[in-house]
This record gives C-alpha cells, sequence and structure tokens, in this order.
DNA sequence: ACCCAGGTGGCCC
DNA sequence: GGGCCACATGGG
C-alpha cells in the first residue's frame, strides 16, 4: 500500500518550519482546524516574536488571543500553547529539544500532561519537531484503513499499534506515510462527496459514511 | 444554510 | 471507560 501510494502522490514537504517549537505551537493550533487558518496565526505570533519560549511565556494571554482568532478555539488554544511555553521555559530552560530527545516514553508522558495535549498533538510533536519514531494514528488514518478493508478500527491505539508493528522505524519512513495517508484521505476519503475512483479500490461508494447525522 | 477542517477535555452514567 | 458536548474560525 505504502509503495502504490507513493506511485500515485508527490511525496511533500510534511510541516516544514524553522524549529521545534514552531512545530509544537502549530501542533496544537492545528486541532480540528484548516492548516490556511493555522497558518495565519503562526504567522501572526512570528510577527511579534512569540515563536519562542521565553517569549510566548509572558505573553499577555487577550493578546494571545487576539493573535491566533483565525485558527478558531482561541481561547482555549491561547491558554494551551501559553501553559507549553511556559512549561518548557520553567523545566528545560526554554530548550525543547532537551524533552524531545529524551526516551520516547517519558518524553510522550511528559507532552501528554500538558493541557491541550492529546495523544495525536504528542505523537505529531514527537514525529515532526522530534524527529522520532512514532506514528501518527490521525482520523484519516483510521478511514482510510477501514474504507479499504485493511483495519475496521477508529480506536487511537489500535490502529498506531498496527502500523507501528508492522512498518518501519524510521521517521522519515513514518512521515511520509502519514503524509500519503491524509493525501489519500484528501483526494479520496473525504466523508462526502465521494470520489467513486479511490486508488486503493476501497469501498467508498456502500455507505461506509463515517461523518455524523 | 449547510458541511468540513491534520482534537481535546470535561461531564455523565 | 464509552458516549456526548463545547470549543470557533474561515472556506467551499
Amino acid at each position: 500500500m505504502y509503495i502504490r501510494l507513493q506511485e500515485q502522490f508527490e511525496v511533500e514537504e510534511w510541516w516544514p518550519s524553522e524549529s521545534a517549537f514552531e512545530i509544537m505551537v502549530g501542533a496544537i493550533l492545528t486541532q480540528q482546524t484548516n492548516w490556511d487558518n493555522v497558518e495565519r496565526s503562526l504567522n501572526e505570533l512570528r510577527g511579534k516574536g512569540l515563536l519562542e519560549p521565553r517569549r510566548l511565556a509572558h505573553a499577555n494571554i487577550s493578546e494571545l488571543e487576539e493573535t491566533i482568532r483565525s485558527c478558531g478555539f482561541y481561547r482555549q488554544k491561547a491558554r494551551s500553547i501559553k501553559g507549553m511555553a511556559l512549561y518548557i521555559q520553567l523545566e528545560y530552560g526554554g530548550v525543547p529539544e532537551l524533552l524531545l530527545n529524551k526516551e520516547i516514553g517519558s518524553a510522550r508522558d511528559e507532552l501528554l500532561s500538558l493541557n491541550g495535549v492529546g495523544k495525536e498533538t504528542a505523537d505529531s510533536i514527537l514525529l515532526f519537531a522530534g524527529k522520532r519514531p512514532k506514528f501518527v494514528a490521525a482520523v484519516y488514518v483510521s478511514r482510510v484503513l477501514r474504507r479499504t478493508g485493511i483495519l475496521d478500527s477508529t480506536d487511537y491505539d489500535e490502529v498506531q499499534n498496527y502500523i507501528e508493528s508492522r512498518f518501519s522505524d524510521d521517521p522519515e519512513d513514518l512521515s511520509k506515510l502519514y503524509a500519503l495517508f491524509v493525501q489519500l484521505a484528501k483526494t479520496h476519503c473525504r466523508p462526502s462527496p465521494r470520489c467513486g475512483q479511490c486508488p486503493l479500490e476501497c469501498d467508498c461508494e456502500t455507505g461506509l459514511a463515517q461523518g455524523k447525522k
């Protein structure tokens, strides 16, 4: 499947950025939100010099809310990214790499302890900001696996374990696979409308709807 | 007037 | 521990 997807799509540069911290902030901002909206917020933050832990840690919360308004859920996200900055500042002197380079299990636990950071966000940070071997089991992934009849589960841990236990350990490979899943899902496996021509011969048309109703 | 977007945390039983 | 729900903007 990985090979077929690689043939089907250009493997785009996923999540390019200037710093690990920028990815950490972006990982929170992008929750349930279109990337275009996130990019505006990121640019606003960058313009105010707030994409560094020490600056963000002391940012005014009201100003922060206005700064990231475009990415939605801005009140809770403002608190979350400031809390994350505070944590990095206090525990690691503003050097997120010190957290990201720790033993992966404990690094993940620490990320999960932060408000606004759940499994998917924690794993995105580990993989994309830390270059650590973790697969991000986003909704798109389980949707594609289900539609292709490969695995019928929406349980995060189950989906993640399925991939991690039978795919490469190389973070580069894991990143590419994730990017390909998302590209496929966006192109062919949206809840609606159905494309009817999935390159993986999935069952897009037969009522496996996954959206709300 | 809908539906969707690279989720999370809080509450309920 | 699974099943709802609020959170909120911008684009199609």
